[in-house]
DNA sequence: TTCGGAACTTATCGGCGATAAGGTGGGCCT
DNA sequence: AGGCCCACCTTATCGCCGATAAGTTCCGAA
């Protein structure tokens, strides 16, 4: 019986969990298939489009994608959203390396479409809202990324960083030592979740009560570093 | 006369943005110096130290160290901080990539601590107030990253994305593609940045407020979900 | 029964990071 | 003056990588 991609895609998944992405190699995976590893490239381009295939499989895994949000709980779903999507990732090794540079596939879209229906409703225009998914999106991708880089090497490093000496003469940052070496990763990203949610908030305060007059003044050109 | 670490450093920067983080390569960059490839084994351990020292030094140029950060304007060194590090990412192709997971060195950490000290004035715990860095640190992360990843493979990249026909019968989508299509980057990283100014004002008011007494209640569980 | 193409194998390519081992030259000690 | 040490580099090579070319197998349709 031929190979499927879609078991090839799970076995990548497991081996990426197994070795990590630098030891996910075209023969690793074949021979855990049971195959010669030229053989992957009848079903697969390169490399990268099995990758690309393994982002979109994490995802699906944890994203339900039929959902409606509602636009008055909007800080809500996108709270929950935003955990799911850390949860995915951090779910396999270096998934936020894997899902990195991946664009939203077509059948994605529609998702967006109605996040962005929601956010509408609550009173932004369409490019707003889309800014603000994304900004969310950028700080989870950021986020993840750190954190895995972080555990991958902390089983490589010889000595803890930021050890007390270096802290020496450096009160508040001894103070705040755990935040520097990670010792609660959820409750720091949940703090940053916050904050975002908080500036959505305003925003969507904002632009809801500017009546969406001038279509303009929102914009900010490349320059505008307008802050109040 | 010997070489020296901080050329090789330099040069690597050079080659890193002629070729790509891909085409930055022991050999290649060995060859633009004038040397065989085993002689950098020499200055450096091995490459990963190489880029350790290159995310040094690209950073470096961009950031004076020795500034002493005012309380009162908090928003606006936290904001043009997040301009700098950015352009400076951006200033080397994969500038992101390089920077990933490196820690910030010893000789880094007065500068932070400085930050703190500001952020304390203005009415955070250390805890808080490196929290927030590092939140803003992530999203411009994140947001690099995917800058650069987008502009990579938009060279090798067929046909452009997200074309017309595949936001038929999604409206906000396609009013909103602008922003999809990164043709404005520098307006949309402004925006996340202002949503998280702003959602920082709302926690320091916060915090600030609460007269810094019960040390325990802004520490929110790993699954504290409050968000109000 | 033949034939074509899907699905695989074997063989091989050029390039990678890294190590081992050997060479070389200048400065320092006696 | 002579010898030596060691910083710094070279040559040779290892094992691995992603990818391609070309040949093989086997099943289902005509």
């Amino acid at each position: 019986m031929a190979l499927r991609r879609e078991d090839v895609v799970r076995t990548a998944l497991r081996v990426l969990n197994e070795e990590g992405i630098d030891g996910l190699t075209t023969r690793r995976l074949a021979r855990e298939i049971g195959v010669q590893s030229p053989a992957l490239y009848w079903h697969f381009k390169n490399k990268r489009e099995l990758l690309d295939l393994m982002a979109e499989a994490m995802l699906a895994e944890a994203l339900p994608a039929d959902r409606t949000p509602e636009a008055e709980h909007w800080p809500d779903w996108i709270a929950a959203d935003a955990r799911a999507k850390r949860r995915a990732l951090l779910a396999y090794r270096d998934g936020a390396r894997v899902h990195a540079g991946t664009l939203p596939t077509d059948d994605e879209l529609p998702a967006v479409e109605a996040q962005l229906s929601a956010l509408c409703k609550a009173g932004l225009r369409p490019r707003t809202a889309l800014r603000l998914l994304l900004t969310v999106d950028r700080y989870i991708m950021g986020w993840v990324t750190e954190e895995q880089a972080w555990r991958q090497d902390a089983a490589d490093r010889a000595r803890p960083p930021f050890p007390d000496e270096a802290l020496r003469e450096l009160p508040l940052l001894s103070e705040a030592v755990d935040v520097l070496r990670m010792t609660d990763h959820d409750a720091d990203f949940e703090y940053g979740l916050r904050v975002l949610i908080e500036g959505f908030r305003v925003e969507i305060a904002r632009e809801a009560g500017e009546g969406q007059a001038e279509p303009g003044a929102a914009a900010a050109g490349a320059d505008g570093h307008e802050l109040a």
